[in-house]
DNA sequence: TCCAAAATGAGAATAGTTATCGTTGGCTTG
DNA sequence: CAAGCCAACGATAACTATTCTCATTTTGGA
């Protein structure tokens, strides 16, 4: 559970708004949210937060370690809180729904890439997009209108 | 080198824009051109091809799998012409340059990843990011102001 | 050559995100 | 505990990338 500690850490003052968004980042069933349903949640939990503070903060947490942003296809941005345990993203274009998972080979191998081609790595992302019908028939996927819950 | 007969094999008519746009995309420097480096190498070749007509054939090239659309962090879409062999992406975020590279065994690894959790992968992205120091010694990286460059 | 259907270009419209700026609030000092 | 400074906030304007609209022009076949 974070708290003003956290944010104090960051370098952050612990101001309300950003108290908000780290609870609301806690809280959510949804691991992966855009600034948009950041917002919304907030607006659903009756808290009076702007929209620019929400980007802005969001991009402050980023900035700290304390979020992670991704850019799936669809060109909007979604952010997930960082639980320090590096992982890589499946995304199921049925249903939206995103799925982790970690690969020390694929990873041990990226390192290679890179340094085979004097590339200092900064850091790196890989998606894998497709369906999860295999974990729809164990009634995971809800089968939305394609593409409109992936972003 | 690209004619109109591919363009026709795609099921496209062969008009005029979306065979400058074939040329410009075959004949450019860097292999990776957004929508906008694609216009305006357009204009740079004096020729008259409106942006909504570049958006639109780009698309419409990628829908036929002559092209390959990527987005890079940044938000900005960038665009490739197909060759038809896979490969990955590594990015360099000082000179915005990007290579290609292409691992048997992460690939290998991936299909694993999604097999053995009943995914059914459509298409995959893996990029790396970060400064290409050792290929900068040889003149490759040529450091711009970054991530200027890099979209 | 003629025509219908498809494609184009200019610009309006949209989505997501960032910048501006006057007001508010957190926190340190006296 | 009050005062004040500076960072942070909220509303909204501005921006960037992209798509849509629609009148005009091309393409490719009859």
């Amino acid at each position: 559970m974070r708290d003003s500690a956290d944010l104090k850490k960051a370098g952050l003052k612990a101001t309300l708004p950003r108290l908000k968004i780290l609870t609301i980042l806690e809280g959510a069933k949804e691991r992966h949210m855009s600034a948009e349903d950041v917002y919304k949640a907030l607006l659903d939990s009756g808290e009076e937060v702007g929209l620019a503070t929400v980007y802005r903060v969001l991009t402050q947490f980023e900035t700290a370690g304390l979020v992670i942003r991704h850019n799936f296809e669809g060109g909007r941005a979604v952010f997930e809180l960082n639980q320090g345990h590096h992982h890589d993203h499946m995304v199921c274009v049925e249903c939206g729904k995103v799925f982790e998972f970690y690969d020390p080979a694929i990873e041990a191998r990226q390192r290679k890439v890179a340094e085979t081609n004097g590339f200092v790595m900064e850091e790196h992302s890989l998606y894998i997009y497709g369906t999860c019908d295999g974990l729809k028939k164990s009634g995971v996927c809800s089968k939305k209108t394609r593409s409109s819950t992936l972003v």
